[in-house]
DNA sequence: GTTAAGGCCGTACCTTAGTACGGAGTCAAG
DNA sequence: CTTGACTCCGTACTAAGGTACGGCCTTAAC
């Protein structure tokens, strides 16, 4: 085995995913069918590692599998002017979310905050946090 | 029908999701089993359309139904000293997620602002804003 | 007083995002 | 030259989070 790049196995465990994961997005287009070497081998570079994480950690911040095929296609050259208006769209749904998580933040040290610190009723102020959608 | 509550349509309605969701988050325990008038018709109250917006919310930033489930339990007055060390919990996981959103706000922010700024080559830095974790 | 809207219940079905499985081929090491 | 670790592929299964369906009941309204 030479250097020639990752296989499947190597870039699932480097991108800390499973194997059929890789597969699965790559049915799903989310990841490029890579070179083979010598016809049958998959071949995966480090930039697939990279981007097997963003997939992963744009899951974490609750974006689909279909959302995050529409970041990376900002990335991929689309056309310019789609893609600026894509990622000004994308921006708007980020900021919501960004907000709204701020909110759940700012609830939950309070909560730390007060929990404890006097006898009374805790008043917990988490719901309220969210009261705006 | 008089105004002693909200029937689970009108809850439903009110909290912009499918009347069978509402049974399902009670069965899941999301949601109490609210009194019933005349023995048989649910009973809801505006709080419960607070808990179920939140509920909405919190699946948003991405977190599951057992974890809101968790954040709920902050709220549903546990004993003192869990609720504590359970927000404290809860309040590192938002921060990372804070922390991971606000690059891809970043990154995103900059790509709007760059593209079809310059003739050159979009170089989308959307991936890379991701690349700690 | 019947009829349509909405409630009740359990069960079945659907989508998303993987995971597992099994049989076959490949390849580097011993 | 065989063995063990991996790869290939297609198909099947799973878990989470709902959604739909059908049969039955109760009302409020006409």
């Amino acid at each position: 085995m030479n250097q020639d790049g990752l296989t499947i196995g190597a870039l699932a465990s480097a991108a800390e995913v499973n194997v059929e994961t890789i597969r699965y997005y790559q049915r799903r287009r989310l990841l490029r069918e890579p070179a083979r070497s010598y016809g049958q081998i998959r071949r995966y570079s480090v930039a697939d590692v990279a981007r097997v994480r963003f997939v992963k950690s744009a899951q974490r911040m609750g974006f689909s599998l279909d959302e995050v095929e529409g970041l990376l296609r900002l990335e991929d050259g689309t056309h310019c002017g789609e893609a600026r208006i894509a990622a000004e769209r994308k921006l708007a749904v980020v900021r919501a979310k960004l907000a709204d998580l701020q909110r759940i933040e700012a609830a939950l040290a309070t909560l730390v905050d007060e929990c404890c610190a006097a006898t009374g009723k805790i008043r917990c102020p988490l719901i309220d946090a969210l009261q705006v959608n």
